[in-house]
RNA sequence: GGCGGCGUAGCCAAGUGGUAAGGCCGAGGUCUGCAAAACCUCUACCCCCAGUUCGAAUCUGGGCGCCGCCUCCA
């Protein structure tokens, strides 16, 4: 069985054989910080980790490059409207990230890039493409000609001259096509700058990347990924800027999650319809959202509710639980079910990262688990493939009042004075949030939320 | 207008040619002092119409509805 992926470049699945043996070279669109992420960041960010994970599971070495866009329009204007330097602003908002995004058992990068770090190997870039025709200087700025790249549209499958019907174009534009993009633009008066050749200025978006990507990861890299809407124009751009340069094919594949809508519309920051991660993390815990996320395919559209959420946070809870009451030590024997299902755990995995209905495997696992007391350490270990099961040995622990009216509660029960035990039981869930089990082994108390 | 995607049970959601995973909720049951947890059982004319095929949720054509990209956005 091999592993396959969607190649949005494609369109198609394909089987993913990476260009050197054993490893992948893996490149991912972050964040421009100039606010709080989302969930829809935090679907990229989680769908992408879990590809991730499995990669190194079926041992790969994954270098795992992802950027900061912490210079751009907006973030000048954030910075400008605080009255804040737009350097302390983007520091402010990359350590958000990594606030909110830690909290979903995210693996960190083997490197983040931060796109001011990487001004010289853009320019060394720009030059390149000037030089060799591609580029040109308009005013201070400077432009990519899309028209000197002749597959320009191949990823996103766009035709250049429908494009550029569809624009509207301003009569002040120093662009000889209207599809052009900036790779430099020219710094307004106030506005941060970095000297160059063409004069004070700062880098365009799609440049970054390339320039990013090629001097951390080489010319031609494994895996490019992101939001599907960074399809067009940023990846598009980034496709003939590294591919005009090099000379070389980019990346071999690329991949682009799904959005999250909410009232089947897409999350974003331009739609004001975006919940913060932070927010929604104030009503759940990081894995149950984590889990939540990977329960759609990543491809497919996510739409957000609340109640899905919580029904999310009480399925996984039953997976905890089953890894955390049975032994999980590695046992010979185990039921030829579980051996079965672990294949089919893989099976889901390798078509596409479908973990979406890996984790359906997961929960027939649970019954067998459940009812022969034994593979929870395959159990385990599948879910740790996805992140999860993070935390499971963190011991909680009650007041000395609550453990107080336990051992009251079981005294009662002891006696046989049932309806004393079970007032102590009702107090105990109504007044403290805590539910008793009586198990084999004695009595367990459970949180509940 | 161009390009792409989606429509599966009350809700969420896999499945892309072999007769519908899984989760939540609901109903019944086993266990339990009663519960809880766990387990067992039950719940789908796969948006509509036509076609291809021995066989279609899956392929083709045509509808209807919804969404996205084409401007910054994961």
């Amino acid at each position: 069985m091999s592993l396959q992926l969607t190649n949005t470049f494609s369109g198609k699945k394909e089987k993913f054989v990476s260009l050197v043996p054993n490893l992948v070279r893996f490149y991912l669109c972050g964040v421009t910080v100039y606010d709080y992420c989302h969930l829809g960041h935090a679907r990229a960010y989680v769908s992408f980790d879990m590809v991730r994970r499995y990669l190194m599971h079926r041992g790969y070495d994954v270098k795992f490059v992802q950027n900061f866009t912490d210079i751009d329009d907006k973030i000048i204007k954030r910075a400008h409207e605080a009255g804040q330097d737009y350097q302390a602003l983007s520091k402010q908002f990359i350590e958000a990230y990594h606030e909110d995004i830690d909290r979903l058992f995210v693996l960190p990068a083997t490197l983040y890039t931060n796109a001011t770090d990487y001004i010289v190997q853009m320019q060394d870039m720009i030059e390149g493409l000037i030089a060799s025709g591609h580029a040109y200087i308009a005013g201070g700025d400077v432009c990519f000609s899309v028209e000197n790249f002749k597959e320009y549209g191949k990823l996103s499958k766009k035709v250049l001259d429908d494009l550029i019907s569809n624009m509207r174009v301003e009569s002040s534009d120093a662009k000889r096509s209207p599809a052009d993009f900036v790779l430099w633009k020219a710094a307004k008066p106030d506005e941060p700058f970095w000297e160059s050749p063409w004069g004070k200025g700062r880098p365009g978006w799609h440049i970054e990347c390339s320039a990013m990507a090629m001097d951390a990861l080489g010319e031609t890299i494994d895996i490019h990924a992101g939001g599907e809407d960074l399809m067009f124009p940023h990846h598009e751009n980034e496709i003939a800027q590294s591919e005009s340069f090099t000379g070389k094919r980019f990346a071999k594949y690329w991949m682009h999650n799904g959005f999250v809508t909410i009232n089947h519309e897409k999350m974003s920051k331009s739609l004001h319809n975006f919940i913060r991660i932070r927010d929604v993390l104030e009503k759940v815990d990081g894995e149950s959202l984590r889990f939540y996320l990977l329960r759609v395919q990543y491809r497919n559209p996510l739409h957000f509710s609340e109640p899905g959420l919580k029904e999310s946070q009480q399925s996984l809870a039953r997976l905890r639980e089953a890894v955390i009451t049975h032994d999980r030590s590695e046992t010979p024997n185990f039921p030829e079910a579980i051996t079965h299902l672990k294949e089919k755990f893989y099976a889901a995995m390798d078509d596409d990262f479908n973990a979406a209905e890996a984790i359906g495997v997961l929960f027939e696992m649970l019954r067998v688990v459940n009812t022969t007391s034994q593979g929870a350490h395959v159990l385990y270990e599948l879910g740790q493939v996805l992140g999860l099961f993070n935390d499971l040995d963190k011991t909680e622990s009650v007041s000395d009042e609550i453990e107080a009216l336990i051992e009251a509660r079981q005294q009662a029960r002891a006696s046989k004075n049932f309806a004393e035990s079970d007032r102590l039981r009702d107090e105990l869930r109504d007044v403290h949030g805590v539910v008793l089990e009586d198990g084999a082994g004695g009595v367990r108390w459970k949180r509940v939320g």
